[in-house]
RNA sequence: GGGCGAUUAGCUCAGUUGGUUAGAGUACUUGCUUGACAUGCAAGGGGUCACUGGUUCGAGUCCAGUAUCGCCCA
């Protein structure tokens, strides 16, 4: 069983990835009476983008899958994509240079189905190359038939519920997806900008001013709005104002929400600039004027403006004010503008029909279940907490794309009612054919499809019932609450959110008790990396022909739960480190081992081998405690002190003289503790280094053990007893022996191996006796003759040199 | 503007309920070819725990405020 003399982690990581795969060994069974511990992996958006973050994350969550099934739990761990979509449609269209708008909707589907196809195998090979031991039987696809089925079922018992509605109502409009979009799905971003001073005209002559960053909006502009505790414009009171270049007149109006401070004191209002604009419009009664259609360009109540897109109106428009004397330029400004996460595109406010679903009454509700639910790090509930507490908008989960879960629907021809699928025909395409019935209010035999698309997260906020085939063949009772949520911080207003929004719709419970949040890879520069900004570093199949899977593993799970982290070669250069030397020691280790006999009990166990076995026990409990909250760092710090210093640097060196000598009893106390040591070290490492301690367990320990994996066995319970206690106590006093006889011979830059005149010992009276036990092995590793022990306060240690 | 978090050795970070002299790795210095490993071993230097107040016998830790940075939401 000699080890080679150097691990090659190229070779051996696909044969161990190989072998769990041909073992089976990830493979949940429902029926093994083990307690379960499932968790619901978030389906990573099928985009083309892995990165590194994806690999910090996920390798995270991977570390906790394994850690419970060595607890013996049955781990139901499935992996799983989100491929349908507007990121996937968008990576089709960039991919392959082809825009959705310009063929028929299915063959874009065809398009997207064999690009996503195409992506989902890389993101497969990457999570096989970093050694995930997720259950591949159990993947699934969210445009998958039975996937869409549930989802439409979600959607069909929302709209009987009376939860789903359809409004014609201002929503937030993409003009460059030309799609609606959610609250969630939009972000602020600092663009720059100019605010203009426009003059308005006043009705019986006069002229007010207005700041303002969108003249284009002037066709739209239906009001002017003052504070009215302003004392500038207390005398436009009951008069109208006159549109620039238009002539229109519009009333003047007054309300809190206008910013004394800002610009003049005088806004317009427009159908819509802005959300004040809707609230405005909707209080207020005011006239609806649309200027901008959905692809963002101007329409006939621009007049010459008409196809204009947005920016070119608002320059044609400045251009012709200025030489009307409406107005007198504007200065640049730098202010927060509400984009589309997907492409970044300013965000319009459009008059649309929308499939919404009413959230805005259950913000108490879902405040109850965040606090159901376990969060960890328990910072991030908070977020959670923030985001419902503020939200503005019901959930709009109709999106005007191709690459989705249709809705189950049509629409009466006659009535306008809608006529919903049977749920027997699921999952059914409205554009594929007829409801098959009259429509349910009119009788009216003619209908028209609903062509839209759900949003994707109206699906993808469904794994737990998709994990637990609700309502499907095979359907798995008591599986909702699932365990474990893992995921970043930055989806918990999408992901987590809605999550929960259809565990409380559908169950009125949790989708999950315990969340673990992971933080973000950071590049060097310390920033988040997005492909947007360019500033992606460390390309993980790049990484992997530099580094091994253990590799990066070890840096994904050294910082603790929900930290930011910088992608650093370093952290990775001390993750190979820790790999050789596992090697080297347990290469070591073996050549002792080879009569090692572990039926011989602990009898003749030194106090050292007892010391080595107590410090593993703590160590044990230590990294239990961690990695039942979630900490896996902890758990591989303390692993890494113990292995590296308590065995390598002293432990080994201690025995190394049994190991080699004549004395059998004596040897064969070291062989068991040694064994015993870094089986223990072993398996506490094996949830992130699952390839090395493979490779040992298999050629080193596997013929002392039953188990067919590292990954099978047992994780090691930390029980430490009041022995252990004062084991570890006498053991540091003792190493503390060692270190002064270490340190005596480094000042006399002498080598390790030189030996001593002698020394003397003083101790406190009651660990004189337990520290004499250590006398031997004290000897041997300080290469001493022999130690005069005394009696004392406390504990002191005076060394002679040799006298040659 | 509101909220969350961070600030500890040159660098990257630990520091559990307040309790001796604040730790690790790395980098640095000086040694050591020690019967696994020089990708190693030993020893050493290096910190006003961001700042200002407060509570306490005692504060890196608790409280209030300030500054800088990051993130989330307006």
């Amino acid at each position: 069983m000699a080890l080679a003399r150097r691990y090659d982690p190229t070779a051996s990581e696909p044969l161990w990835q190989k072998y769990w795969q041909e073992q089976g060994l990830f493979r949940s069974n429902p029926c093994s009476g083990k307690p379960l511990f499932t968790i619901d992996t978030p389906p990573p958006t099928v985009s083309g983008m892995i990165h590194m973050g994806h690999v910090f994350s996920y390798v995270q969550a991977e570390a906790v899958a394994r850690y419970h099934r060595m607890r013996g739990e049955e781990v139901f761990y499935p992996f799983c994509f989100d491929d349908n979509g507007l990121p996937s449609e968008r990576f089709t269209e960039r991919t392959l240079g082809v825009k959705a708008h310009e063929m028929s909707r299915s063959e874009f589907v065809k398009l997207c189905m064999e690009v996503t196809g195409q992506a989902e195998k890389g993101f497969r090979d990457l999570w096989t190359r970093l050694g995930f031991s997720c259950d591949w039987e159990e993947a699934y696809t969210t445009i998958s038939p039975w996937v869409q089925r549930i989802s439409q079922r979600s959607f069909l018992d929302l709209l009987s519920s009376g939860r789903a509605y359809r409004r014609r109502m201002p929503t937030l409009w993409c003009p460059e997806c030309r799609t609606a979009v959610a609250q969630a799905e939009t972000e602020d971003r600092e663009l720059p900008s100019v605010f203009y001073d426009l003059s308005f005209g006043l009705e019986g002559g006069g002229s007010i001013p207005i700041a303002t960053t969108r003249p284009e909006l002037l066709p739209a502009c239906v009001a002017v709005f003052r504070n009215p505790s302003d004392p500038r414009w207390a005398h436009l009171e009951g008069r109208r104002a006159v549109v620039p270049l238009s002539g229109r007149t519009v009333a003047i109006l007054c309300d809190e929400k206008v910013s004394v401070e800002k610009g003049s004191g005088l806004v317009m209002c427009c159908t819509f600039g802005d959300t004040t604009d809707i609230s405005w419009y909707e209080e207020f009664g005011l006239e609806l004027r649309i200027v901008l259609e959905k692809d963002g360009r101007m329409n006939e109540l621009a007049g010459p403006l008409q196809g204009l897109s947005s920016s070119e109106a608002r320059k044609r428009l400045v251009e012709e004010l200025a030489v009307a004397g409406s107005s007198s330029g504007g200065k640049p400004i730098v202010h927060s503008v509400n984009v589309h996460e997907r492409c970044g595109t300013p965000l319009e406010y459009l008059v649309t029909q929308q499939w919404f679903i009413r959230i805005l009454d259950l913000k108490d509700d879902l405040l109850r279940r965040g606090e159901e639910v376990n969060w960890h790090p328990p910072m991030f509930k908070v977020r959670f907490d923030h985001w419902v507490e503020n939200l503005k908008w019901d959930w709009c989960i109709s999106r005007q794309r191709y690459f989705g879960v249709p809705f189950p629907l049509w629409y009466c021809a006659e009535c306008g009612e809608p006529i919903p699928a049977d749920p027997a025909t699921l999952p059914v395409d409205p554009l594929e054919g007829p409801p098959g019935r009259p429509c349910p209010a009119c009788g009216c035999e003619e209908s028209i499809p609903e062509s839209d698309v759900m949003d994707t997260w109206a699906t993808s906020s469904l794994t737990p019932q998709i994990n637990a085939r609700s309502g499907e063949e095979g359907e798995r009772p008591g599986f909702i609450p699932m365990s474990l949520r893992p995921q970043a911080h930055d989806i918990i207003r999408t992901w987590a959110f809605y999550t929960i929004v259809k565990a409380h719709l559908h169950g009125g419970e949790i989708p999950w008790r315990d969340m673990m949040i992971s933080g973000h890879a950071l590049n060097p520069s310390r920033e988040k990396m997005s492909k947007s900004k360019g500033n992606v570093a460390g390309d993980p199949l790049a990484a992997l022909e530099q580094f091994s899977a253990d590799e990066l593993r070890y840096w994904a799970c050294s910082s603790k739960l929900g930290s930011d982290v910088v992608f650093s070669e370093e952290v990775l250069g001390l993750g190979r480190r820790l790999v050789t030397k596992l090697w080297n020691a347990v290469r070591f280790a073996s050549q002792h081992l080879e009569d090692y006999d572990p039926s011989l009990g602990e009898a003749d166990l030194r106090p050292f081998d007892r010391w080595i076995l107590a410090r593993a026990s703590a160590v044990a409990g230590e990294g239990t405690a961690g990695f039942d909250e979630y900490e896996f760092s902890t758990c591989m710090r303390e692993t890494e002190t113990f292995f590296w210093s308590d065995i390598c640097d002293n432990y080994l060196e201690i025995v190394k003289a049994r190991l080699y000598g004549d004395d059998p009893a004596a040897r064969r106390a070291a062989q068991q503790a040694l064994y015993q040591a870094l089986y223990t070290a072993l398996r506490l490492f094996a949830p992130v280094l699952v390839h090395i301690t493979e490779e040992l367990y298999q050629g080193v320990f596997r013929r002392f053990e039953e188990h067919p994996s590292v990954h099978t066995a047992p994780w090691p319970a930390g029980t430490p007893s009041a022995d252990d206690e004062r084991l570890l106590e006498l053991g540091a006093s003792a190493l503390a022996i060692v270190e002064a006889a270490r340190k005596f011979k480094s000042e006399g830059n002498l080598s390790m191996a030189a030996p001593l005149g002698g020394m003397a010992v003083t101790a406190p009276e009651g660990d004189l006796t337990g520290l004499r036990g250590f006398e031997s092995d004290l000897l041997s590793v300080t290469r001493c003759p022999s130690i005069e022990w005394s009696a004392g306060e406390v504990l002191s240690v005076t060394v002679s040199g040799s006298p040659s």
